[in-house]
DNA sequence: AAGCCGGGGAT
DNA sequence: ATCCCAGGCTT
């Protein structure tokens, strides 16, 4: 790309972003904290979704100070519903790890920022250039549709990464140009019925000139979701109903659940082994919940503990209107709709 | 390089 | 039903 074509798209760019930029609440005071937390929440979640929940957050835990003092328990709770657990654990980590290395001021140096959990390249580059003015490239999904639109073909993420790079050193405000590159693809620039006639780039735009506008980039291959059976029991006694806690790797990490057997076909009721014996187990229905990876069709039952078999205390029992305190993924909570509303 | 990690909006 | 979303981490 010449210079006079990338002075040319990062002035078109970044006049349409001074005119047209959302209000959005982490734009209205740009403190590292408030940045930081919407770049987590932001990560493959759209922001419709985050402002359901950025604002809670904020109240809750107001200051690197405050998330650091909490309970990761707390944090995911406050997380619960929005998915992609582990970035409430990261920047709960992170918190804790800018309060102690590096005296409660988030790094401004973009390696150190990356030295941080749950930063990656894509997130160093958007807080060093955002929350800092630094000429630092980012591509994210938006940005990677837009530069290949511009380009006229699908660009590979290092040649998205070059073009990023080019574009922002040539850009009079890093953190406009950058910001207003992800606004574009998420505004006008989008995957399916582009806005191409309200484009301020449509001139610069070689896929537009070609009509394959719609055809760039290429959609990424996807693996079809793999089909797991989870198996649930409510276990109640006096009224109250037993839960447990899901391992610290893998699928909801850390979050609650009624008691779960996960296999990867059916089962019959009698060959179910659950971690806590259960008996007279009873079917009160079902149901299917879709995530990226696995297409889960969750078995809802009910039955009683084993009283020959000795209950470690592997759980806790709570009156199913008091679990506030206990981060469940929103397919458990489908299951204890369920239950309860029997 | 590929797999894993959620949940929902848009079409 | 399919694609996508202000990606990062692990293998």
């Amino acid at each position: 790309m010449t210079r006079d074509r990338a002075r040319r798209v990062t002035r078109s760019l970044s006049t349409w972003f001074r005119k047209s930029a959302r209000k959005l609440p982490w734009r209205q005071r740009r403190t590292a904290y408030h940045a930081l937390v919407s770049e987590f929440m932001l990560q493959q979640t759209q922001v419709s979704r985050v402002l359901e929940y950025y604002p809670a957050f904020i109240k809750q835990f107001p200051t690197f100070r405050a998330l650091a003092a909490a309970d990761e328990q707390e944090v995911l709770a406050a997380w619960q519903g929005l998915g992609y657990y582990r970035r409430a654990r990261n920047l709960h980590r992170a918190a804790r790890q800018i309060v102690a290395e590096h005296g409660g001021r988030l790094p401004k140096n973009i390696d150190q920022l990356q030295e941080l959990p749950g930063i990656g390249r894509f997130t160093a580059g958007s807080l060093a250039s955002i929350l800092f003015g630094q000429a630092q490239p980012i591509v994210d999904g938006n940005v990677l549709r837009v530069l290949s639109r511009l380009a006229g073909e699908t660009l590979a993420d290092d040649q998205a990464w070059a073009h990023a790079a080019f574009l922002v050193s040539m850009a009079d405000d890093p953190a406009i140009f950058n910001e207003g590159l992800m606004e574009m693809g998420a505004i006008v620039c989008t995957p399916s019925a582009p806005r191409c006639g309200a484009c301020n780039l449509k001139r610069l735009c070689r896929a537009r000139k070609q009509g394959i506008q719609e055809e760039v980039p290429r959609p990424r291959t996807r693996k079809q979701p793999k089909k797991v059976h989870h198996y649930v029991a409510a276990v109640r006694h006096r009224g109250k109903l037993l839960f447990q806690q899901r391992p610290e790797e893998g699928l909801w990490s850390n979050m609650w659940q009624l008691p779960t057997v996960e296999s990867d076909r059916t089962c019959k009721v009698s060959e179910l082994v659950f971690e806590t014996p259960i008996t007279q187990l009873r079917s009160l229905g079902r149901f299917e919940h879709q995530t990226s990876h696995r297409r889960i069709h969750f078995h809802v039952l009910e039955g009683k503990l084993d009283a020959s078999a000795s209950f470690q205390g592997q759980g806790t029992w709570r009156l199913p209107t008091k679990i506030q305190d206990l981060p469940m993924s929103n397919a458990q909570r489908k299951v204890l709709a369920m239950v309860v509303g029997q």
